[in-house]
DNA sequence: ACCCCGATGTATCGGCCCGATACATCGCAA
DNA sequence: TTGCGATGTATCGGGCCGATACATCGGGGT
């Protein structure tokens, strides 16, 4: 899961660990509290000792602050790790439907084909509705045996469920009815696999907000 | 976390590890997927060897199932447990105002007095506040520089956010304004600690759902 | 001029918790 | 009668977390 995120901020641009985990926190938002360094450091390594990835001590040209001369280890996207990336990017497993792995994929559906997308989109729907259900079996078979502030607790969760099926819902239907390309946005150059059919199209299925 | 969810429950009824982990599952709804044995089996351990609770070869009279004979082990928690699940309930640490940790103190919240609810629902109350400063911040300043999919991830999370906290400040003023005490619904029987000022209240802060 | 503090930065360790797996028994239906 | 799904206990490898340690840099206060 981790592999994924890293694997796919790398692909934008190299960076170090700091400023990995900073954009680690506000990409992955929601879904994904900020990550430790306890799990980044091992996991960098991980990545290292696999291939997917390269350290390179700090290039003094791109990165003016700080002297240089010390730590400060930049990690760089391999070859194999691009290849890497696309397979994870691809391949949906039961844990790419929890809140974490369903969070991580999102944030790079702009770099997944359509069909993936819409993969993605449903098999979270499913999960988040088997959620709903049983939160809504507890609410109407166990009316009296449960205190008032579990079944507070259990409203509050399926009102979020319920939510979320919508939001979900609005955006296959965007998907499937496939909006205008636009283009991807970003600032980010991504140099790499010109021979894949674009990406493209953003979704907006929300309710305009103040 | 799991240690004062598994106190708990064993305070209401002694139970074996598979009914136990059913119990959280529905108990804990939303803030917490079901728990694996992989954890449950390794934690009851610890417990027991701590001196919370006790283990005992299953009791025929009460189960009928099962012809008995063979495993089944049956826990029962301790007069050093239930001391140990209040000092739990009235502590709050960081991790008290998380999903996971707020998903189970706010289930048990009919056993925690009422200066202690209102520190949790504060404390969880701030936590989120935060969590949607950080999402206003990153939709408003950062504009242009996410791909349009990750911006709607964080406008769901912010959605979500905002939500949250109206929820906590409607269970906030409930608290406040002590609503009418109509008991403990449930029907167990809990014969331990007299002494306490009772809980009372129950909540009821949602708009009318169909 | 000095010093301390907060941001930047790398790294490890103990421990919680998860998914996968293995094994055994019971009741029921094909 | 056979076998399958629910019940039931248990372990193992590994991911991830919080706490901790350590080091440097720029800037603000005194």
């Amino acid at each position: 899961m981790l592999e994924l995120a890293i694997l796919g901020l790398l692909q934008e641009t190299p960076m170090h660990g700091y400023e990995l985990r900073k954009e680690l926190a506000t990409k992955l938002g929601t879904f994904r509290a900020a990550i430790s360094y306890g799990t980044l450091y091992p996991t960098l390594k991980r990545l290292q000792t696999a291939g997917w990835i390269t350290e390179s001590e700090s290039d003094p040209s791109i990165i003016p602050p700080m002297t240089s001369r010390r730590g400060r280890v930049v990690y760089k996207i391999t070859a194999d790790g691009k290849e890497r990336f696309a397979d994870l990017l691809a391949q949906a497993g039961p844990e790419t439907y929890d809140d974490a792995g369903f969070g991580v994929h999102f944030a790079f559906f702009s770099r997944t084909d359509r069909a993936t997308r819409l993969r993605i989109l449903e098999g979270r729907r499913r999960r988040v509705e088997e959620r709903r259900e049983g939160l809504r079996d507890v609410l109407s078979r166990a009316a009296g045996r449960l205190d008032a502030y579990t079944l507070e607790l259990q409203r509050h969760g399926l009102d979020a469920a319920e939510r979320e099926v919508r939001w979900l819902e609005e955006l296959i239907t965007n998907e499937r009815s496939g909006r205008a390309p636009a283009g991807s946005m970003g600032e980010i150059d991504l140099p790499a696999d010109p021979a894949e059919e674009a990406p493209l199209e953003p979704p907006r299925p929300h309710k305009d907000r103040p």
